[in-house]
DNA sequence: TTGTAAGCGTTATCAA
DNA sequence: TTGATAACGCTTACAA
């Protein structure tokens, strides 16, 4: 590794202005000439700082740590931790990964990030609930994946899916490819995803001018009596399309169907939220399922977290694009993504069917 | 933060004593009194070693890096990277994940955790494949996470899931479960683990004393053809039982039995490898999956790459409990683990129905 | 047995 | 404009 000293003797110049030159701070304090002969020996030399050095000087080590209590209970994880790495790596951060217990193992955990200097946090969650940042994180920069702390626009900085927008989609893509008695499975489980994906559905049928025939929503948990369920919801509303909570309700729909003999994408539709992948991966491809924003997430997430850091915010046009175009019908596995970024003092606005909050 | 310096004020000592006295090489130096008395003051101001400022002096810095090309294309990402984090967390170190896109970007990312100054690295894939390891890493200290070189005992370092003894378990599972027209449902791509799970199954049949029936083996990809494949295989072979490949697999399994009126874990039993987890959530508990151990690969991984870094070999002890005890038929989820560490001039040693390798 | 000081590679201060 | 030099917090060679 060559190091500021080499290239400083190279270019026949002072450590000082190597350090200046290539931080580009040059302004005022070294000639311009003498700035790009140091800029261009560098570039020789290949020299690249050593980000300890610095950082033991600085005290800022553009490492962001990424702290999930439970990183391989769901199939989802990746994709969070995926999104949040390709945002650091975008930004020159390395991402420091750590699991915890959520309990005394996290004060630990924490503690050894802080002590390897990094700038700041990402506190995952892996599904949408309210949840506290432990209380070692105050102070520092935090932003929570797919949580919020309850204290609102007052609390900690949070990224979660739209799954109000995610119903409305899923149940408009039905309507769109022509089904008319569109059913609802729902999960019984108290989540927060769930009245409001719910809500999207209802939405989509009042704003299509369909009926919403409360017959044709269920909410259902697991096993015999879920499939029980779901096969008197064939028997006795006749619906011609499905809207599933998620993969697992989803199942109880092809296996009620698979026992009617009928044929999913052909007899009747399925859209199911999650991504499992078995249900597109094994069946043809128009039933289909729409992903958590996992990836975006973790990508806005650290945008955000980054953007705190560096004490410039993160601006509302930067959050637009993570609203992706509606698939056409025909595409084999339409996706769509919504994920919503709340900051404190925010304001809500409606945009392109997902919700962005500005700042 | 308290330095070592505050320590060496407080405790009246100088900071040589304390550095001696806080890493235990203190003998002949510092009067074992003095020694204590820095330890004691030290855990009193919470005294913690910046490890920036450490390994700027030492060029060592407790750090691995996790370099994985498609950290989210498959579920069980966030397992392997649990698990080498783990490891990391129990032997003290920190683990920096990084995403490549296998090309370019590759050796970037390489490049920046070198100059981070990890001490090693974990290359990760997500299924068992010959792979090699890039350039960069050459003279690192470096293990392969599922997949080898293909260049053996002389390769890089690796760990893998023990595919004959998956293959193996699982159907002596459904044997001793009292099954005996055993199906196998592979999987018609060329996938190092497809002919192995299959010898395995072989074997278990053999070992039973049970006729292997070639009929009763199907290879299927996708789609009609891989639902209508494993229909005709249950109207012209009858199995009792099923092994499969995957979980991918073991849906075409489920929904041919419920287009014959048939339930799975009554009338069927189906044994799948992977964990989508899909199948063990929604029904009932017997018919179950068998983890691929990619848990222990990361943990494993990680600890044979430390070993490596710090320089005194992984003892073979340390990998027999990878192997878990068989778990009672009645267990709800029973799952076996299988994962085999291999290094350079190691031998081989059959051990409780896992593969160890010794060195 | 103890402590001083050099050095790791930067950035920042300050005198020239 | 320029370039010594101190400082960041630690380890370690070496002198006392």
């Amino acid at each position: 590794m060559t190091t500021i000293k080499e290239v400083a003797e190279k270019a026949g110049a002072s450590v000082t202005a190597v350090s200046l030159s290539l931080n580009h701070r040059e302004n005022g304090h070294v000639k311009k000439e003498v700035a790009q002969r140091i800029r261009r020996t560098a570039k020789e030399l290949g020299y690249r700082p050593n980000p300890l050095a610095r950082s033991l000087r600085t005290s800022r080590t553009r490492t962001i740590g990424f702290i999930s209590e439970e990183i391989a209970t769901t199939p989802y994880a990746g994709k969070m931790i995926l999104g949040a790495q390709d945002a650091a790596s975008e930004l020159g951060y390395m991402m420091l990964l750590v699991n915890t217990d959520g309990k005394g193992k996290e004060t630990d955990e924490i503690a050894a990030l802080k002590r390897y200097g990094t700038d700041g946090f990402l506190y995952a969650k892996m599904y949408d609930r309210i949840s506290s940042v432990p209380e070692d994180l105050t102070g520092c920069p935090t932003v929570l994946l797919d949580a919020t702390d309850g204290r609102g626009k007052d609390g900690v900085p949070f990224i979660v899916p739209d799954e109000v927008a995610i119903g409305y989609d899923a149940t408009m893509y039905l309507i769109r490819a022509g089904c008319r008695r569109i059913a609802y499975v729902g999960c019984s489980e108290p989540l927060i995803a769930e009245p409001l994906r719910r809500k999207g559905y209802v939405n989509a049928l009042k704003d299509a001018g369909l009926e919403h025939d409360p017959s044709l929503s269920i909410q259902v948990l697991n096993n015999r009596p879920a499939l029980k369920a779901v096969e008197r919801l064939f028997d006795d509303a006749r619906p011609d399309a499905f809207f599933c909570f998620n993969d697992a309700r989803a199942w109880y729909v092809y296996e009620a169907a698979a026992r009617r003999g009928l044929t999913v994408g052909q007899d009747i539709s399925v859209v199911g939220v999650d991504n499992s992948r078995i249900i597109s991966e094994t069946f043809d491809p128009r039933p289909t399922t729409i992903e958590l924003p996992h990836y975006e997430m973790g990508y806005w997430g650290a945008r955000k977290l980054i953007s705190i850091i560096e004490g410039h915010p993160l601006k509302p046009a930067d959050t637009t694009n993570t609203l992706a175009e509606m698939p056409p019908l025909d595409a084999p596995c339409p996706v769509r993504i919504h994920c919503s970024i709340v900051e404190r003092g925010s304001v809500t606005k409606r945009k392109n069917g997902g919700t962005v909050h500005e700042a």
